[in-house]
RNA sequence: GCGCCUAUAGUGUAACGGAUAACACUUUGGUCUUCGGAACCAACAUUGAGGGUUCGAAUCCUUCUGGGCGCGCCA
């Protein structure tokens, strides 16, 4: 079905091989400039004559075969025009094999670790963290989908003075009952108190100090209370991370590292890399231009960049990963090139294989940056909730007697909101606001949604009729053409979003599909011509399939 | 100060160095019980500024301007 391997070989340009203009080929703009196009400009130099005698003469070379129909010397392009019964024929055949959920790639027997989410104990999960996990969530489920063997790592952020501070703040104004009713906001509350108090009484500061110490001393009552804390942290985070269809192969966070920390400076030191500065320890990058890693602070404490270094060799100990992701905000973009140094340095050859893939802030529209410590946070439990509860209004004004209200509810609700944040270029700075968050027009998941749910509900009505009696014919026309052209490129699609580890390029792909296929279908009527009912068939399957790379559901009715 | 990222219709975004820069929102007008109108059609309006490379630049290089982020004991 790789018609571009096909074109690359029936022209001749001077003594090139297929290989060489394979990568040429590009899809043509439009149906009159043809299906796809080779430009021949570059070649003009090296082969001495004009872009426009090098496709009149490709032109003429032209032999036809059992996909590609004809060709057009157009100044220095080369358009190619597939044979369109033949190609839909062979496209939606292709597409129809798959069956309803298309199967994974055969394993390639390569290991992925994607270290996502990453929430912190005691602290809200809120929008910030909505694009680590679904970007992680969603190349998570591609790299699965490609044949990849994946890991996916929650670490944790369960280490540092902080949580003596909750402690602290527990020991004096916790309440057990409404821990256990409210969860992480009553967590939440109480460390907002802190730092409220903590104004007026500095004495505080050091209480919360003290109890940190205890809990890196392993003091039972400490102990027991932190670990309290986790546990209704992650009851909480589940809850969320079950609605949106993301999952974790390990939960292993800061803290897991505590005892790997020594065993990382010690090979550090042992391998010259250390060097003192100001009572500090660190590895000089200044050969390199950037400024130093930080190892070990003059008290002696190890840092965040001493974890990650020793959460690398733990996980290449581990899994023996070819690749190693990090889908981590692009603030961190320097600590990450910092740490990846030092693993080169260490000696690693496979630091290479550790990359970051960095995305956007998240800052809301009115207030500006979030702020833990001041409470002003929006909970992402509390977006989807809202999501799906207008869904509820509109089902209940557009079809109230649908079956199974509430799932479709939660799936579109959710996957709006999943959608809003994957549908743009990671790197790219966003601004939350309920109204875009929750739109629910134009290039959005319910637009999706629907597009599946109207084949669904075409399809039902088509039971029966088989493909034997399919003319092909009947999709050469633009329209139907330019649906099967764009079935074709799925899989091409996922691969390149997984290349550049960007789910956006998938999720325009799908806006794509769908809106060729909303064209189609306004003026072409689907029953009772097996050719079409066949195409809609692999558009839905197409859709639902493409969305759950994505983390989306598509219900059959909406 | 140094480093990294970023700039495209009113707004939000898209475009392997390729042909006339695309899609959506908003606004205005239209399709009017159709195999699902959460749809479709039409109109309106765009590459921050200057240089350079190239047959060809939104894309690459460079200077400037605006915005964001980061730069030793937080993570």
């Amino acid at each position: 079905m790789d018609y571009k391997k096909l074109i690359a070989r029936c022209v001749r340009v001077g003594g090139l091989d297929a290989d060489a203009l394979y990568d040429d080929i590009v899809y043509g703009q439009s149906a009159d400039a043809g299906d796809y196009a080779l430009p021949l400009f570059k070649y003009a130099k090296r082969l001495g004559k004009s872009p426009a005698d090098l496709a009149k003469a490709a032109a003429d070379s032209f032999v036809a075969d059992e996909f590609i129909e004809r060709c057009a010397p157009v100044g220095g392009y080369v358009n190619f025009y597939l044979k369109r019964a033949a190609a839909a024929s062979d496209v939606l055949k292709t597409v129809a094999a798959r069956g309803q959920n298309f199967a994974p790639a055969k394993r390639v027997n390569k290991t992925i670790c994607i270290d996502y989410s990453s929430i912190n104990i005691a602290k809200p999960f809120h929008i910030g963290h909505l694009l680590t996990t679904v970007i992680g969530g969603s190349l998570y489920r591609i790299a699965a989908f490609l044949g990849y063997d994946v890991i996916g790592i929650n670490h944790l952020g369960d280490w540092g003075t902080q949580f003596g501070k909750l402690v602290c703040a527990y020991k004096k104004w916790g309440n057990d009952a409404d821990i256990e009713r409210r969860g992480i906001r009553s967590l939440l509350e109480l460390y907002v108190r802190f730092h409220a108090e903590a104004e007026n009484d500095k004495s505080l500061e050091d209480e919360g100090r003290r109890w940190f110490k205890r809990i890196e001393d392993g003091d039972a009552d400490a102990l027991k209370i932190f670990s309290k804390f986790k546990e209704v942290t992650l009851r909480d985070v589940d809850k969320v991370y079950n609605t949106l269809g993301v999952r974790f192969d390990s939960y292993n966070g800061e803290s897991f590292y505590n005892d790997k920390l020594d065993a990382v400076t010690r090979s550090l030191k042992a391998k010259g890399l250390l060097t003192e500065s100001d009572g500090a320890e660190v590895v000089d990058l200044s050969e390199f231009g950037m400024p130093p890693c930080l190892i070990r602070k003059s008290d002696g404490a190890s840092l965040y960049a001493t974890r990650d270094l020793a959460a690398a060799v733990y996980r290449k100990k581990t899994y023996n990963f070819d690749k190693c992701l990090y889908v981590v905000a692009y603030q961190q973009n320097l600590h990450f090139k910092q740490v990846f140094k030092v693993l080169e340095l260490m000696g690693y050859p496979w630091a290479g294989d550790c990359e970051h893939v960095p995305f956007g802030m998240v800052s809301l529209e009115n207030s500006g940056a979030l702020s833990t410590r001041k409470g002003n946070v929006v909970f992402l439990e509390d977006v989807l909730e809202t999501s799906v509860q207008k869904t509820r209004g509109i089902i209940e004004s557009k079809n109230p007697a649908l079956p199974d209200k509430e799932s479709v509810a939660k799936a579109v609700g959710v996957g709006a909101v999943i959608f809003f944040a994957l549908s743009t270029s990671r790197i790219k700075d966003t601004v939350f606001s309920y109204d875009k968050a929750l739109n629910f027009d134009g290039e959005t998941a319910p637009y999706i949604q629907y597009t599946h749910a109207r084949c669904c509900s075409i399809l039902e009505k088509c039971v029966g009729g088989n493909d034997a009696g399919a003319d092909f014919n009947g999709l050469c026309d633009d329209a139907g053409f330019g649906v099967v052209k764009l079935l074709a490129r799925f899989d091409e699609t996922v691969a390149a979003a997984w290349e550049k580890y960007e789910p956006s390029i998938l999720a325009r792909y799908l806006i794509d599909l769908c809106q060729v296929f909303n064209k189609f279908y306004i003026d072409h009527k689907v029953a009772g011509n097996p050719e079409r009912v066949l195409l809609t068939r692999c558009v839905r399957d197409v859709i639902k399939n493409g969305l759950s790379l994505l983390l989306i559901e598509a219900p059959n009715k909406m």
